[in-house]
Order: structure tokens, then sequence, then C-alpha cells
DNA sequence: TCCGGCATCACCCGAATTGGCGATTTGGTT
DNA sequence: AACCAAATCGCCAATTCGGGTGATGCCGGA
């Protein structure tokens, strides 16, 4: 597994340099102070992983991370910085980074976010994993929980998609008949009667 | 720090007891296989920590979440689950949850979860937090500019709502053949050839 | 001034959708 | 064994939709 680091402070990188290289599973292949050249940078390396901190010379790490994620979409980024300002966090998620540690960070975790993302999934430290959840719970979406069956689900999934009635009825290879049945018993779930309905709310429930 | 536990399956309440029970700064004050009496158990407990499963009987998951944190806010909940649907991961998020973890999840990070949550953070197991994390990276793809015009992007508006042709005829005091046009026209914009579609699209494409 | 985009209205037809009435067979819980 | 929810299939009637092919004005830019 090979990892990039960008990071200016250079106690703080020498010591992120050392967490890494002292890791069997890992290489370290590149630590740099500044942006410059970045994707020539990430070209040459192939990393799997990018450590990138937000505070960094050249371009700043969120407009990197946006750079990487455009011309590397299978680089992985980790975000790694001093800053929780709701702003650069959600901005960072939104430019495509994977994971957000805060530099007071054990080392152990941080190679435990490391792997994660390299995994494709996605890691937070505690405080702005909260801060994510924040972002769901301050939604006043009284968001009553809608049981759909799975197969409910499926059907409704096809719908959003555009599929007629017959359509569904193949892909799922079961009659028109019962795809019918399925529908009704969404609607009366999701309390609509149209289909316009229904995606709408399927998509606003993230039933999706 | 006080644990009450709410899981119907015997054996792997019976592990998540010992787990905590074999954990010095934890002490389990309950541990329930369905959710009755809900909230004068939490009232007779007063947990810091409740561990929830989703399909449990009596009352689900879920709606027991929102229960909890509408009457116990200082409650912290974390779901336990073996289920990954996006439907039910928000659902249990907005209603409330700190914590979301997968069945599978080892024994010491399900500890850590338990700390995180109480002490005010989150914690979210990677598969989930990746969940999440698509959430908000979803959508900014989309260079292409739809140009529709006003009556269009009224009509598209009542689609989404899930009103017919004729009822947008009458709210709009236009023919019904005129709003057939437009949404013929719409459809030909948004490249697509399904009232389905066109309102999926309309919503993810925010015209709406 | 002419052309193109927009909004409006109109007709046709085949197919799809809705809603309401059923039914049987599973599978899981009690 | 009894029960229940879910999944499956069926019929019917009214309405709506999707696609095609028009027409009429109105307005603003070339």
């Amino acid at each position: 597994m090979k990892i990039a680091i960008f990071e200016d402070n250079a106690k703080f990188r020498e010591s992120l340099e050392c967490i890494i290289a002292t890791t069997d599973d890992m290489e370290l292949c590149g630590s740099f102070e500044d942006t410059h050249r970045l994707q020539q940078r990430i070209q040459a390396l192939q990393p799997d992983v990018v450590l990138m901190d937000i505070n960094i010379p050249g371009k700043n790490g969120i407009d990197a991370v946006q750079e990487i994620k455009e011309h590397f979409p299978a680089v992985q980024v980790c975000m790694q910085t001093v800053f929780e300002d709701n702003d650069k966090v959600f901005a960072s998620l939104c430019a495509g980074a994977s994971g957000y540690i805060l530099k007071n960070t054990a080392p152990d975790k941080v190679l435990q976010a490391i792997r994660e993302v390299a995994g494709g999934g996605a890691f937070f430290t505690p405080s702005i994993a909260k801060k994510i959840l924040n972002n769901f719970q301050q939604q006043p979406e009284k968001a009553e929980y809608i049981r759909l069956t799975e197969k409910e689900k499926e059907v409704l999934k096809h719908l959003v998609d555009g599929l007629s009635y017959k359509m569904i009825a193949d892909k799922v290879s079961v009659s028109f008949h019962t795809i019918h049945s399925h529908v009704k018993n969404v609607y009366e779930k999701l309390h609509v009667n149209s289909k316009g309905e229904a995606v709408a709310k399927a998509i606003r429930n993230k039933l999706v």
C-alpha cells in the first residue's frame, strides 16, 4: 500500500513519515511540503492513499483534493489537519476526501484511517463524525421511518429509474400483476397516490 | 459509565453483555429482548449509553431511538445491527442515534464506539461512514446546463408533486394540451422519456 | 424585417397507469 | 397448529401518458 504525504510542518511531516515507514504493509512513496506540480507528482508516484494537510503552500488542501479526485479518482485522500471548522470539513468532504482526521489523532488511529480509506471505506475522528451527524439531525425533516419490504424497495428503485411496470416485471422475473400489487402497497405506505410523488419521496427520504 | 442493551437475539445479547461486563469502566445496567415499557426502563436505569438493535420486537429500533431522544435527550444511542440499507441508516441518524455499528464489528471497536458516543462524539463503522460520505459527494459532475423555461420549470415542479396533466392545467389555468406540450419539451431537454425519470432528474439536479 | 424560441391550443392512437375487487402460496412467529 | 405478513397471481374499468403532427400568436435579436 503506497502512501504519499503533503504536509508543510516539518516536524509533523517527519513523524508521519516515521509512522508510515515503520508499518509493514505500507510504503511511503512520497512526502512533500507543498502542492506544486501536484498532478505530475501523483502521476509519478501512483499512491493508493494521500494524506493531505489543509493549510499547505501552493494550492490549498481542499482544492488539491478536488484536483486529485478529478484526475485520479482511484486515489483515496485523507485530510489531516488541526482545523475542525464546519466549512473546512464539509468543503473537504464535498471535494472528495474519504477521511478526515485531526492532528492530535493517535498513530494507530492514523494507520487505521489509512487502511479504511484504502479499502474504499471512510474514516472520521469522532468530533468530525459528530459534526457530520449534526448536519443530518438539524434537518427539521420529521422523517417517520417507512418500513418497506425488500421487494417493495426494489420495485421502488426501478420506478425511480423510470421503468414501466412491464419492464420491472421483466427485470425482476415476475408477473406484471405482482409489480402492480407491490406498487400499490408502496403508494399506501408512502401515503402517496402517483408515481411522481412516490419517486420524489423515495429520493428525498433516501430510500434509494 | 452505565450501558443498556436492547437486542432480541439471545446469543448476540449475551456476548454483548459479556463484553460490557468485563470492561472496567463500564457497567451493564440493563439488557432486554424487546422495547416494551421503554420509557419506564430508561427512567429507572438512567443509562449513559443505549445499544439498540433495529429489528427488535415491540417497537422497532428506529422509533425507539426517537422516543428515547425525545424524553431523555442526554442518553446517547448507538445502533447495532446487521442492516446497512440507506433508509435504515439515515432514518436512524435522523432519529437521533449517535453511532451506527454493524454486528460483525470487533469487540474492541464496540467498546470504542460506546466511549465515543458517551463522550458526545459519534462513531460509524467504515462502510456506514462511506454511505454518509456519499451523501455529501453525490452530484457535482453535471456541467451540462439544462435550460428550462419558467413555464417548463413550473410544470416540472408540479409533476414532482405528483399532479396529473389535468390537475396541472387547472392549477396553472391553461389548457391540458399546453401542459402536454410543455412536458414533452421538458422530456426532450432532460433526455428522458418517462415521468419517473423526469422527477428523479429534477430532484437530483436540484431543478426544483 | 425576418427568424427562432416560447407559450398556447388542438387531434390521434396505442400503451401505460391507477384503483379496486379478489385469490393462493409461502415463510416465519407464536 | 394456527396465524399473519409478504409475495405471488388475476380481472376490470376509467383515466392518464408518450409520441407524433400540427397551428396560432408574441417577442426579441440578427
